[in-house]
DNA sequence: GACCACGGCCAC
DNA sequence: AAACGTGGCCGTGGTC
């Protein structure tokens, strides 16, 4: 590995964000790396990932680009359909990219009704998804711009561009670089292409996600850590309400239905345990009372009541939440059990909106960190165990996203290499809560 | 041609 | 207005 390596990484995991008066030379970045705490990040996570993502990026994952093709030509052929017939219903042609075009034709020339549109910074109405879909009964023509954008983001971020970087490589391979030195919370990113953000939820998303096959006679492997985030923020808070219902294997977004609704966990309704997910989720991410108000349909109020009551009964989250961000006012920096820190230069700032932003990212950091520090243990010991093993020649790591791992692997040894990697990645990190990892074989990206 | 801010939207 | 954390990519509209 190149000292420029080695420099780059140690000078992210010492300051992420204000790399300025850090030394440019290794031998000192080093000596301020263990200073800091930083060895085990640095020597045992971030330093033997580096082969690692190389491979990764080297192999690449297959495209079926006949796949693709078929997809951007019915997209195609589909957004022209919708884009004629908006622009009939506008009465005039426009551009319909752009927003700033778009709000002029729905709230000056259609005169739609912009009672609680919002409006951007830069005064034009909004016309994101969520607005105009609480505005859609306004308007018939609405409905047919919520589709042609859904469509015209999965051709021109995915279908014909991902067909392009097949149809460049010999293999009709795609080559994405994961970044190992971009992000505040210790997470990978990925770049050219960003693999890590293919669609999942809709139809189209799904045909997308058919076009990335595993190679003849392989198959792909995914493993993917069940609610790592919430099973590290159990474990660092050391909540024992969440922390027990972990251990015994509960659904733990119907626990928290019944704590925060006050009922016995069988007569959980799905909608109010669709809204403990929110909630769950709401707290890993700092979320505020209109934060769920948004997210649940609820009113203001009725949020701020059900994120008290939350707090009330997962008393040790709030604690730990507020240790967090004390520690982060005394010292400048929060972070993981691991030593991976991330600086907070605002957690002071007299504006209330710049300290509660730095407040969150306080209390969302160590809990994103950790889950990066697992995963990134795990895909080290799973490429390990394979080296060992002499099976690197037949189950490849292709790609990672934040809690998934997904590998190439021959068929005849896809069920034995799901046994095999599991116990790897559940014994990764020794939590206070067991990690629990799912997985999915299939011959194509949509299957798994 | 490169870069930028912006609005928008995909994933975990 | 913004409101919920971490990213990357798209097209527009504009500048250099």
């Amino acid at each position: 590995m190149t000292d420029l390596k080695k420099i780059e990484i140690a000078k992210w995991l010492l300051d992420a964000e204000n790399q300025q008066n850090l030394p440019d030379d290794l031998e000192s970045l080093e000596k301020k790396i263990t200073e800091e705490g930083l060895d085990k990040v640095y020597r045992e996570i971030e330093l033997p990932l580096v082969p690692i993502l190389d491979s990764m990026h080297e192999l690449g994952i297959k495209v079926d680009a006949k796949i693709l093709e078929k997809v951007a030509k019915e997209l195609n052929k589909e957004i022209a359909t919708l884009e004629e017939q908006i622009h009939k219903a506008a009465g005039l042609p426009f551009n319909l990219n752009s927003p700033k075009q778009l709000s002029e034709v729905l709230f000056e020339k259609l005169k739609i009704d912009t009672k609680g549109v919002p409006k951007r910074k830069t005064g034009a109405f909004s016309t994101d998804a969520e607005t105009l879909d609480k505005i859609k009964d306004r308007n018939p023509v609405v409905a047919s711009i919520l589709k042609y954008r859904e469509l015209y983001k999965m051709k021109s971020t995915y279908a014909e561009p991902l067909l392009e970087l097949a149809k460049a490589d010999k293999e009709s391979r795609i080559h994405t670089t994961f970044l190992q030195t971009i992000t505040s919370t210790g997470r990978l990113s990925s770049k050219d292409p960003n693999l890590q953000n293919i669609p999942v939820l809709s139809d189209w998303g799904k045909r997308v996600r058919e076009a990335f096959v595993a190679e003849k006679g392989h198959s792909l492997l995914s493993l993917d850590y069940s609610q790592i985030e919430l099973r590290v923020l159990a474990s660092v808070a050391n909540d024992e309400k969440m922390i027990e219902a972990f251990r015994q294997g509960e659904d733990i977004h119907r626990l928290t239905a019944s704590q925060v609704f006050n009922i016995p966990l069988k007569e959980v309704t799905k909608e109010q345990r669709q809204m403990a997910k929110t909630l769950n989720f709401g707290v890993i991410y700092g979320m505020g009372a209109d934060g769920l108000a948004r997210a649940s349909g609820m009113s203001r109020e009725e949020s701020a009541k059900f994120i008290a009551e939350y707090f009330a009964d997962f008393a040790d989250i709030k604690r730990w939440q507020e240790k967090t961000i004390n520690k982060a006012r005394q010292t400048g920096y929060v972070e993981t059990l691991n030593g991976r820190k991330r600086w907070l230069p605002n957690i002071m700032a007299g504006n209330r909106r710049f300290a509660a932003e730095s407040e969150r990212m306080a209390t969302n950091m160590p809990i994103q960190g950790l889950a990066a520090d697992i995963i990134k243990l795990a895909m080290i010991r799973v490429a390990e165990m394979l080296k060992k093993k002499k099976l690197e020649d037949k189950v490849k790591m292709l790609l990672t996203i934040h809690d998934e791992l997904i590998f190439e692997v021959t068929d005849d040894l896809a069920k034995e290499a799901e046994e095999l990697i599991r116990p790897e990645m559940e014994k990764a990190y020794e939590l206070i809560v067991p990690l629990k990892v799912d997985s999915a074989i299939g011959k194509n990206w949509s299957e798994i």
